[in-house]
DNA sequence: CTGGCA
DNA sequence: CCAGG
């Protein structure tokens, strides 16, 4: 076990906002990351982890390397940002897994967290590896490649799973460079990414703002387009939805500058934060 | 397509 | 029936 003194860093908040699936919060949060189970717990600035893996790894998994005063300053253009930045000040992005991350958001579309988390879990424990008791690698796309569609019904992925299992056999084969897309600019970046089926610009940046450091994609998903409507004028509104989406993302990027992907956590963690307190006050 | 809710 | 990171 050991410590990393942190500033301007969130565990719950940078866990919490929907970019990663795999992590758990009991006391401490647990997650696997990189075929290794992290268990992690932060007391103010000192961020506790208990893993094999090591804090060079952790440092740059949980972006603690970003300097979070330039980029606050440079997207905080208005009166929203500036309270958001208040609010959830030391919610990061999170360096991801290139290939568990496309599988993730292929998982993503039209889906809700709860289902997605379920069937990320589910595919882990078939065809993942057992690291210790209870906690399971994601499959390398090799892995996938060779199981049947059938093998995937039970994980509950109806449409998405021959969409995964095609992209799995296209990596395993070569014939799709995933990797390689971190060396591209944003846009050749997603010009490739949308290439594969089941993959729009949503889930295409997506990948590119949490496994490729691509900073200034701005995924538009509902919640994201509900409060951007709210905030910054309905400019879009007579078209189609997909379009719609795209008009909005060319929007933050002019707005919200280069570091727009931060922006739009924080946008997106306040639209989750609102959704919780709807859903608790009808529990009530 | 799946899950939650009415 | 609706929502859906």
């Amino acid at each position: 076990m050991y410590s990393i003194h942190t500033d301007d860093f969130n565990l719950g908040y940078t866990l919490s906002c929907g970019q990663v699936f795999r992590w758990e919060k009991n006391d401490w949060w647990t997650g696997v990351v990189n075929g290794a189970v992290i268990r992690a717990k932060q007391e103010d600035t000192e961020l506790l982890i208990d893993s094999s893996i090591d804090r060079e790894f952790i440092w740059k998994y949980f972006r603690l390397d970003d300097d979070m005063e330039m980029i606050y300053s440079d997207i905080n253009k208005d009166s929203l940002m500036d309270s958001l930045i208040r609010k959830y000040r030391g919610l990061r992005l999170i360096r991801q897994d290139p290939w568990e991350c496309l599988v993730s958001f292929i998982c993503s579309s039209n889906n809700t967290i709860r289902n997605i988390t379920y069937s990320i879990k589910c595919i882990c424990e078939r065809f993942g590896r057992e690291i210790e008791k209870g906690y399971y690698s994601f499959p390398a796309p090799e892995v996938l490649a060779d199981i049947h569609l059938g093998d995937l019904r039970s994980c509950k992925l109806g449409f998405r799973a021959p969409r995964i299992l095609n992209i799995a056999s296209m990596i395993a084969n070569s014939e799709f460079d995933l990797y390689g897309i971190k060396y591209l600019p944003y846009r050749e970046g997603r010009n490739e990414l949308v290439k594969i089926a089941g993959v729009g610009n949503k889930i295409a940046d997506c990948v590119l703002l949490f496994a490729f450091e691509k900073l200034e994609s701005f995924p538009v998903d509902t919640h994201i387009e509900q409060i951007m409507d709210r905030f910054y004028g309905d400019n879009w509104g007579s078209a189609k939805k997909s379009k719609k989406r795209y008009e909005t993302a060319e929007f933050a990027r002019r707005y919200f500058g280069r570091y727009c992907g931060y922006a739009q956590e924080y946008l997106y963690i306040e639209a989750l934060g609102l959704k919780l307190k709807y859903i608790q006050m009808n529990q009530l």
